[in-house]
DNA sequence: TTATTTAGTTGACTTTGTCAACTAAATTTT
DNA sequence: AAAATTTAGTTGACAAAGTCAACTAAATAA
């Protein structure tokens, strides 16, 4: 492991981090901060979940989800219900309002992509999908 | 372009943000929050620049960058002194201690890429490599 | 059954980031 | 060259994002 492979990686995560950057920014013109987004997703990716399953993918302050799940609910988004099984536990699902929400960040989001894929050759586009590929592998199991 | 292709861009986005984000929160248990060391850093690259330059890399509000070039000069890392050849703009030093705080920001950022490697094998590193030096190609250069 | 852990909430913050209005120097227009 | 516009940076006044610690109540372990 030399150097300047170290600093290549660095490299990649700089200009990455920026295209990712200005992505979600474009996003963010929504009505719906970037952590609520991230939210919504997760919410639409499950059918129905707790704040805890949220917290494992998500990664933010539980306090912080905690007011922001409050928030959806107070403005329509989600509905709240305890867990039969758990009593501590809270069902957390999406209104039709809350997934209407989902479905055009959803789109937004599905539209920046395509848009940094347009200037792209077809051929150099199926290329870079092998690359991302490959890459999320390698990281996902080193062993092999 | 099918919408499969699409859903793996995002999902190898979700991947690799989560990846950048545990990186950068180990950095940031040293004493400089996320965009101060970006700025520190890139303080550090050039030997001597202008909050516009900076601006220009690192895209944050000019105000935002401006109170932290304050705190930086007051707590003894940078110099600021009036451009000779432009008046409005202001030359930014990095001082010794500011260069050594770099320096260590830099140390730490090796030292997580390299913790991020090291289960993976030299085979696989060198793939890993390539692939991001391709995408980066991709990207940039989308006409080719 | 007491002790510990876990899910989520609440209060009281700090940090991060934004917006608009401003000064002063540089550049462009007329 | 004078007036108008642009550009670099600063400042005030906020809003958004995120954190920390203390708490309740349910679940689980000792």
């Amino acid at each position: 492991m030399k150097i300047e492979d170290i600093q290549s990686v660095r490299d990649f995560n700089r200009f990455y981090t920026n295209i990712i950057g200005l992505l979600d920014n474009h996003i963010l013109d929504s009505s719906y901060s970037l952590p609520e987004a991230r939210v919504l997703f997760e919410l639409n990716r499950q059918s129905s979940c707790t704040a805890r399953e949220i917290l494992n993918v998500i990664k933010i302050d539980k306090s912080y989800l905690s007011r922001m799940l409050t928030q959806f609910e107070s403005s329509g988004l989600i509905r709240k219900k305890t867990s039969a099984e758990d009593g501590r536990a809270v069902q957390l699902t999406l209104t039709p309002k809350g997934k209407k929400a989902a479905y055009e960040l959803d789109t937004a989001s599905i539209l920046q992509i395509k848009n940094m894929l347009k200037p792209i050759s077809d051929q150099a586009q199926q290329q870079l999908l092998l690359h991302l590929q490959k890459i999320k592998l390698i990281l996902s199991n080193p062993l092999t």
